[in-house]
DNA sequence: CCCTGATTCGC
DNA sequence: GCGAATCAGG
């Protein structure tokens, strides 16, 4: 594969709305998120704030005089789009691990795996378990056996019968479950404001 | 561990 | 110019 203009030019524009490089790279096919950032730099689109100042940190980050030459005609930066940092940036609780408080039952898992509670008794979010139900349409399904590191493993039915699986979805970097599931098994720990001594 | 972009350097 | 290998974080 080689850099046609077309490729470039799709390269530019995800570039730009901000996708990875990875992403990139998966979409163009033929090429690896390496030769992707490897052109990005070439290209000297590395900055994807085409003029937005993000505010960083630092001390000096222009160096430069209030006097801006303005190359004269041609090589006019355009920047018509200076979106900054399109994230949505849900997080709406930091999060706190509330693990384990499913005190209900003792019955024996599998793996013997620090499994998830059962959303029962708990009030989570209604988001977060509209999430769930919603992606637990998606599930895989897996098996104890089918389970990986990179597999969901929120359970999901009685493991006493038949009706039970592992969710089995992509797995949140690093966490054990799926980013719907991430967001049943770590609670705010919130819901006992009872805080009235 | 998974991911991200940044850099280097032989090709 | 290209991109794998490597580096440096998160």
């Amino acid at each position: 594969m080689s850099w046609t203009d077309e490729r470039v030019e799709l390269l530019k524009k995800m570039w730009t709305e901000g996708q990875s490089a990875s992403q990139i790279a998966k979409e163009l096919g033929g090429v690896t998120r390496n030769a992707v950032i490897g052109k990005v730099h070439r290209l000297g689109l590395s900055n994807r704030a085409g003029g937005a100042p993000v505010a960083e940190a630092k001390p000096a980050p222009k160096p430069e005089p209030a006097a801006k030459p303005a190359p004269a005609a041609k090589a006019a930066r355009p920047a018509p789009a200076p979106q900054p940092e399109p994230e949505p940036a849900p997080a709406p609780e930091p999060v706190a691990a509330a693990p384990a408080p499913t005190p209900a039952r003792k019955q024996i898992i599998p793996a013997g795996q620090p499994l998830p509670p059962q959303p029962s008794t708990n009030e989570i979010s209604p988001e977060a378990l509209a999430k769930v139900s919603e992606i637990e349409k998606k599930a895989k399904r897996l098996t104890l056996m089918e389970l990986t590191e990179r597999t969901c493993k929120w359970p999901v039915g009685d493991p006493a019968t038949d009706d039970f699986w592992f969710c089995g979805l992509p797995v949140q970097q690093g966490k054990p479950y799926c980013e719907a599931h991430v967001g049943v098994a770590f609670q705010p720990m919130s819901s006992r404001r009872d805080r009235r001594r």
